[in-house]
DNA sequence: GGGATTAAAATTATCTATAAAATATGGCCG
DNA sequence: CGGCCATATTTTATAGATAATTTTAATCCC
């Protein structure tokens, strides 16, 4: 890899918990114990408070001083809060980037369409979503913005496996393709606006619990 | 202070040196070392890393592995890409908090904004700006939202003690005024686009350098 | 038998020490 | 006299150890 060279023992840390604590192999709540997690990775535990503090500015996690860091619960109000922000930014780095596209990166990101739609598992769905999210994003050239838009991804990512974690089905996405054909046009803020709502929506769906019950669960689909 | 409990060494520290990054006492690109910086606050390095840490995720600082954390620069590139950011999600709050804005937030706005009208150094005028827009914003109730906010006007800050450090001149702000009016009167849109223009403006203002000679400068009002 | 209290164990936050890497310095050779 | 290589110093990164606090558990009293 290219960054086999930037690549600290904290980093490497950070990496491995927030993929657990997003594809919810962490519960939300569970207590992140320094000493076990340095032990897991034969290190001491300093680059693990390292790796803590990452987490927590990505909202991944939530320390209380002298209590430990724990995996921060999320909550609808939450996921609705990140959706909304991801409009507002998806949004304002679409248009940014509408000058710079160039239909090269139109077709690497209807691959990545394609690539959803065959994928029969969250993880290589969440994949390549994310990867169509960044192409058409990142011509944009604003790196604050993108690393933003990033740390949002990967909380929306972590409801996305929690509601769809027991029953998922491949589906194709109309919405990515509507928006890829905006774009083709030149129609910026048509795809714009069509990116804020397609971020924006969040669905229901029954899902049955460990118990057989079957409650109400809520999921995005961007 | 209320926070006192929950005050450990590292946050203290990345407080400590946030307010110097933002106050520009300390110049842009310029290194921190983390023997030195321990040694002044009477640690150990380890808190001064986890520091170093927080900071990063902020923005206001960079790290290279193996080559140490350097205060972040600053273009005008990016300066405008924080205004951007600001506009789209402040613009949000503000339209998520209009239906729960009440007569007494607006008072202590406005009152926030006489302090920054009498103010007469940059210090206390940025605590009222920021207290303006704290307190118009905070009744959206997305705490998510409203943090990364926060990050963004440090950001912003910042840019405004480096632009203005040297000749600085209290004036009134008709830009919150003209806010306040129309949320008085329930015009919520009007008001969020208002404040979308407000923080997006910046300016341009001649300052004269150490030398003697005269440049182009930047600077942002709100 | 249940709730409160106290004692033990586990865990966090910190410091001191050590190893590895990078930058700066100085001498040597062309 | 200038460029280059080797050494030395500075600095980062990690490990191991210590003190204080929280959590857990068992005991005692009501």
């Amino acid at each position: 890899m290219a960054e086999a060279k930037d690549d600290t023992i904290a980093n490497r840390i950070s990496r491995a918990l927030a993929d657990r604590i997003i594809s919810g192999s962490i519960e939300p709540g569970a207590r992140l114990r320094q000493d076990h997690i340095a032990e897991e990775f034969g290190s001491s535990h300093v680059p693990v408070r390292e790796a803590f503090r990452r987490l927590e500015a990505q909202g991944l996690a939530v320390s209380e001083p002298r209590r430990g860091v724990r995996v921060a619960a999320f909550s609808l109000g939450e996921v609705k809060e990140v959706a909304e922000m991801r409009a507002a930014l998806e949004g304002l780095a679409l248009r940014q980037a509408g000058p710079n596209m160039t239909a090269a990166i139109l077709d690497q990101a209807e691959e990545a369409t394609r690539a959803g739609d065959k994928s029969h598992d969250v993880r290589s769905w969440e994949e390549a979503n994310r990867t169509f999210h960044r192409l058409i994003l990142t011509p944009c050239g604003m790196p604050r913005l993108l690393a933003a838009i990033d740390d949002l991804h990967a909380a929306s990512a972590r409801f996305l496996f929690a509601a769809w974690r027991q029953e998922w089905e491949s589906r194709t996405d109309h919405d990515h393709r509507a928006i890829l054909a905006a774009l083709r046009q030149g129609q910026i803020e048509v795809a714009a606006s069509a990116l804020a709502r397609h971020v924006q929506w969040i669905g229901k769906k029954p899902v049955r619990t460990g118990s057989g019950a079957t409650r109400e669960a809520f999921a995005i689909i961007g």
